[in-house]
RNA sequence: GUCCCCAUCGUCUAGAGGCCCAGGACACUACCCUUUCACGGUAGGUACCGGGGUUCGAAUCCCCGUGGGGACGCCA
């Protein structure tokens, strides 16, 4: 059975590179009808946050990538790392470091200037026939990491392909801190193991850290897992991606108007193929995902093409609930959506008109709020030879029955006995009804409203008529 | 500095020796549709980092260079 897991380290939110990895391996557990762990790996007892634990489910749930076991907490897991450092100290696998941290920066620093990797020296490192120096007295020691001094380390990485390191370039791991805490390489090699992780898909940054954990999991005599190791995502502008660059947190893709399905989709994609498919739903990308079609190479993120998902999203999207998700937007705007122009025949009406759901309620709010129409437009548009034919369409729209088809019908007739052509009447009545030189289709666009409002807001008409005058 | 990884249109990518003088998508341009603007439709331009090999044949394999990135913590 194929089991794989999420790792975050709650000291902050939830971004994009780590959605993605929760993606992807949610996905292949899914896909093998496997197991998705999630583990919130919170040994840095200094910088974990119980709120960042609670943005991380959130963002997960967001997104909907339900575990099937978890979260486990690391923290809550002391007492056996404790006890499997203990075994590895009497079998000889690790052993006690005296040296302190002060010692340990002044190594590095040598090694630094000298041109050499900084990496510890090995001086309380047991060897046959050498002799330890004597335990400083009040320096809590700090637990290492026997590492194998000789031969390579290598896995066949799911993504990279064979990697290779010389067990010559790693030193001797500090396992467990002064303080007694495991640290997090330690952790992780414990938890892949006791949970039985057979797919260990992360980040790129963590190709360093592999060998290490290949060694002491052979040191433990467990079980190897197979990794698989993602690329990066960079910013819309290649750099790295940090708080500078926007939006980081994949809450913030909520927050801007992004439905969750647009996001998974890009993000599925994103450093994932299958051949030339683009739009694809979960359940599909559940039933395609591998890992042969990742990308070793970076990837650099594209709010456009982020943006066209959404969009395509947004059209196909079931009105009811994109009205349910706009009415929030408007509130906290403080704008109130009142029964009258129907919200849901709103958002019919401007889906498949805007790339986000915070486009939608910017439209929506001209509705429940009278625009005041720029003085320009209304100068371009009620022209002197467009106010008669307006005020003929305003006396007799009363008369007809209050739907699409009639209001367009009675626009071609006025249009026509007045001789002119339809954008003369439109252009005005979108700019009197919305503020907007772009909307919808008028006929549309007048039957949401009540015809109440539609005749007060056509009235502003009257006013024009005066800086037409002057103008004249 | 040392080690590791990466390299196809502006961007995401297809491509696992001949199907590729390189395909799709976003973006861009033009046209069509049209009650404005979108949507939609059609058409178009733009890429195999450089140099050596291997091979009858290389975007695909190997080497070197260059450029990018990552790591070198008692962080994760």
């Amino acid at each position: 059975m194929i089991r794989t897991r999420f790792a975050p380290s709650p000291t902050g939110f939830l971004h994009i590179g780590g959605a993605r990895t929760a993606l992807f391996s949610w996905a292949y557990a899914r896909r093998h009808s496997g197991c998705f762990v999630l583990r919130i790996e919170d040994t840095d007892l200094v910088r974990s946050t119980p709120e960042a634990v609670q943005a991380i489910l959130d963002g997960m749930r967001w997104l909907g990538l339900s575990h099937d076991e978890g979260p486990f907490y690391q923290t809550q897991r002391m007492p056996r790392y404790r006890a499997v450092i203990e075994d590895m100290l009497a079998a000889g696998s690790a052993y006690r470091c005296y040296m302190t941290p002060d010692e340990l920066e002044r190594l590095r620093e040598e090694q630094r200037s000298g041109g050499l990797k900084p990496r510890y020296d090995g001086r309380w490192r047991p060897e046959p026939g050498k002799t330890l120096p004597i335990p400083p007295a009040g320096v809590p020691p700090v637990v290492r990491f026997r590492n194998p001094a000789t031969g390579v380390v290598a896995w066949d990485d799911l993504v990279k392909g064979r990697i290779e390191i010389a067990n010559s370039e790693l030193d001797d791991l500090v396992i467990a801190r002064a303080d007694g805490t495991p640290t997090y390489n330690f952790c992780v090699v414990v938890d892949d193991w006791e949970m039985g992780i057979t797919h260990v898909i992360r980040g790129d940054d963590h190709v360093n850290n592999t060998p290490r954990q290949i060694n002491i999991l052979r040191a433990l005599g467990a079980q190897v897992p197979l990794y698989a190791h993602l690329s990066m995502i960079l910013g819309d502008d290649g750099q790295k991606l940090s708080k500078r660059h926007g939006a980081v947190s994949v809450m913030q893709y909520d927050d801007d108007g992004y439905l969750p399905e647009a996001v998974l989709n890009y993000l599925g994609r994103l450093g994932w193929s299958h051949g030339d498919d683009e739009i694809f739903s979960m359940q599909q990308f559940c039933a395609w995902f591998d890992l042969d079609h990742i990308t070793p190479s970076a990837a650099q993120f594209n709010s456009e093409k982020l943006n066209w998902l959404n969009a395509h999203y947004l059209k196909r999207a079931d009105t009811a609930r994109l009205a349910t998700l706009v009415q929030p937007r408007l509130e906290a705007r403080g704008v109130t959506v009142t029964a009258a122009p129907s919200l849901v025949a709103i958002v019919d009406l401007h889906k498949e008109r805007v790339a986000t759901l915070n486009e939608l309620a910017d439209l929506a709010q001209t509705f429940y709020i009278d625009p005041r129409p720029k003085a320009e437009l209304m100068a371009k548009h009620l022209t002197p030879e467009a106010l008669p034919l307006l005020a003929d369409f305003v006396a007799r729209l009363p008369d007809i029955p209050w739907e699409v088809a009639a209001i367009g019908t009675l626009i071609k007739e006025c249009v026509t006995r007045h001789g002119l052509k339809m954008p003369r009447l439109a252009m005005p009545l979108r700019v009197l009804l919305t503020g907007l030189e772009q909307t919808p289709a008028v006929d549309a666009l007048m039957a949401v409203f009540p015809l109440e409002t539609v005749l007060r807001r056509l009235a502003v008409a009257r006013e024009a008529t005066l800086p037409q005058s002057v103008l004249r």
